[in-house]
DNA sequence: GTTTAATTTAAACGTTTGTTTAATTTTGCG
DNA sequence: CGCAAAATTAAACAAACGTTTAAATTAAAC
């Protein structure tokens, strides 16, 4: 059964994500999943190919996407921000669990070679985003801005708001249980929030 | 001499923040310090009591600062604005390992008790920018903005700048191991970003 | 139906974990 | 000095860790 594979890689995600990599113990993925100890040592070898299993599994799409969106010529500088608002904000906030994995727990995994994947994945996402607003500027509708802190300002913000969810849920006044009233209410807002934002800062009329 | 209790707390702060929580054993702690291993115990009792020490050691300042900035009345909404992010990215930048426990790591702790006590100290600061914004709108200066996003907005950029610390010295063509350097470079620019961001985003000119 | 390979299992492996113990050394004070 | 309190130590503790083993079961192929 394929099944088990996938059964075992969500139980990971799941537990990586709420108790941390070192915080999770091969005995409790196994006891998530249903399966059988030493299943994981015979379908991934060990915890630490697991996660790069996990990693290599939930980040193959996102690029294409991207690449995608910078190569539509139909579409606008502006309109291309607003896609990507919309694309950032879904992808993280529907999957904040890989997404926590991700910026979280890289700094503390001591392998070289997983922290360089992740660091290649972001680094390869980076690029397109610039293309994108320097596409903008070439087309005199963006303003000169420090291109690596705007997406670090976008993404800081998503990942702020993701991480820190029961914080903002207490701060909103959502019921931080209601998984899906909080995204209800919260991916539009995040929504209007950056696009609203990268408007005032992108603008070429608000030069200053 | 009460110098151990300092070093211990140090050495926990570092290796926490390099390899977490539950990645980091009191045996590491005790030998980074220079310490006898069983010395932790007793003065703090137990890891978990170590971890709550060095968060209440680190914390106790800030929330001052905050009062005491928001209570001068000669500074104007922008000046204090502008204070706001200073005092914020050198705060974060200068104790980022600190920085990086306090928000990666919170999630994943599984103390109700400590996770608690993170969220208030979070949320009085919280409640003190939203003041500093308040006034100004009030003052007919800011415009109307969603303020919870606006603080992520600004806390989340200082945050993934500062936990993607080693991307971003790929990015900007900064050596990643001279870690004055990063700072003397990186400090301007996030501080320049965020004002200039800030001033697009909150100016009552720019309404639209 | 037999044989071979793939899957699944319980048990055990040697380490490492956080914490405690009990003995020893250092310190402060009369 | 003498002596009690505090600090420090090496050793041991049981529990949990990631991984391996070798036997048992199931599936697939001929």
């Amino acid at each position: 059964m394929k099944d088990k594979r996938v059964h075992i890689l969500d139980s990971a995600e799941l537990l990586f994500a709420e108790k941390g990599f070192d915080g999770t113990s091969v005995r409790d993925i196994a006891g998530h999943a249903g399966v059988n100890l030493a299943m994981i040592s015979y379908y991934f070898g060990s915890k630490e190919k697991l996660l790069v299993a996990l990693i290599a599994h939930r980040s193959s799409y996102t690029h294409g996407i991207l690449e995608e969106l910078n190569k539509d010529e139909k579409l606008s500088p502006w309109d291309k921000i607003e896609r990507l608002v919309d694309l950032y904000v879904d992808k993280i906030v529907n999957n904040y669990k890989f997404h926590c994995i991700m910026t979280m727990h890289l700094p503390t995994i001591q392998s070289d070679d997983i922290r360089e994947m992740i660091t290649d994945i972001k680094l390869k996402n980076f690029e397109q985003v610039k293309r994108i607003i320097a596409e903008g500027q070439k087309k005199k509708v963006f303003r000169k801005v420090d291109m690596e802190l705007t997406v670090g300002c976008v993404m800081g913000t998503i990942t702020q708001v993701t991480l820190s969810k029961s914080l903002y849920c207490r701060l909103m006044h959502i019921d931080k249980n209601d998984e899906e009233g909080y995204r209800k209410k919260m991916i539009p807002k995040i929504k209007a929030h950056l696009k609203e934002l990268l408007k005032a800062h992108l603008d070429i009329k608000n030069q200053n």
